[in-house]
DNA sequence: TGACTTTACTTGTATTATACAATTATTGTT
DNA sequence: AACAATAATTGTATAATACAAGTAAAGTCA
């Protein structure tokens, strides 16, 4: 009975979530972008300000993989902040193959701005939700990013591909 | 009372939902690539894909319109689809600047088998969550993109920005 | 200790996706 | 008929990304 039942309903709400997530994706970048690109701070900069705002200091193999980016990605979206002077780059004592970065006073005041504009916006979103759902959607989306992390070394791949070609 | 309890709470949440959002960007991303590149199908193609077994046929502009995506942009990711004989673009007959975009059976094929193959993925995921939690997300996730909806004729431009250079 | 392996990062290279600008053809308005 | 608006394409440039190759430093093992 149940089991009927659950089955009988997902297949149109799965697809409305994949339909929301996939346009969540596209607005999420989207809004960043709109917040921020009056300061010259593009997108991947961005990304890595805040996460370096959030997480302190750290080697360019750990904001890589924070990231789930590329090394080499990682490498040239520090130097673009080094060179714009909101990241500072700090020889690590223990191991000189590594460096520790980390932001600048003039980093982290950006960091700080943008947050402030960003929590504005969510804000602001989210208290047009009634409450159960605004209390639904912060609960919810730390989880399904979660879910999600499929990137990082104990993490198996992702299952899937539409060829079956195993 | 309530309002400062309100208050006293919305800042981490805010943050740590912030930060979800923005690592579900990440991961959707890279479970579409992950699930679809097999077959020689990219991302951006991908979501022209899926949205045109969605919504069936359409001009160009519509499609750009419902991706959110520049005119140029779409128009080159049909010339695509088209070259790979998985859309069909057809004159319409009552307007000659206009054309129809529709998929072809192959690409009705190679829809079917992305959506397949993507409804497994998060449908296990979904599995993994208690229900109501799981339950949560499915409604949420969807009202969240439309909340979201910041791109369309009538849509306000999203506020905001961190150099109050208004 | 020395040889070899692994790690941290940079640089080269190429690809993908995107938007703004310019253009052409068609349709709509006055 | 003249002009404005619309639909789409093409040109151009940029940003972001990953794979590959290379260098230097640290780790491991005989």
């Amino acid at each position: 009975m149940l089991s009927d039942h659950t089955i009988e309903r997902t297949a149109p709400e799965l697809r409305a979530f994949r339909q929301g997530l996939r346009a969540l994706e596209r607005r999420v970048q989207q809004a960043l972008d709109d917040q921020t690109s009056c300061c010259g701070v593009s997108v991947a900069q961005c990304h890595l300000l805040l996460e370096m705002a959030e997480a302190g200091a750290g080697s360019i193999g750990y904001f890589a993989e924070r990231l789930e980016l590329d090394l080499s990605t990682l490498s040239r979206t520090v130097e673009s902040l080094v060179r714009a002077g909101l990241a500072l780059r700090n020889a690590d004592p223990g191991d000189r193959r590594r460096q520790v970065i980390v932001l600048s006073d003039k980093g982290r005041e950006r960091a700080g701005a943008i947050n402030a504009s960003c929590d504005a916006y969510y804000e602001a979103m989210l208290s047009r939700l009634p409450a159960r759902q605004r209390e639904a959607a912060l609960e919810v989306v730390p989880l399904l990013a979660d879910a999600m992390k499929a990137r990082g070394p104990d993490a198996e791949r992702i299952e899937g591909g539409c060829c079956s070609r195993e």
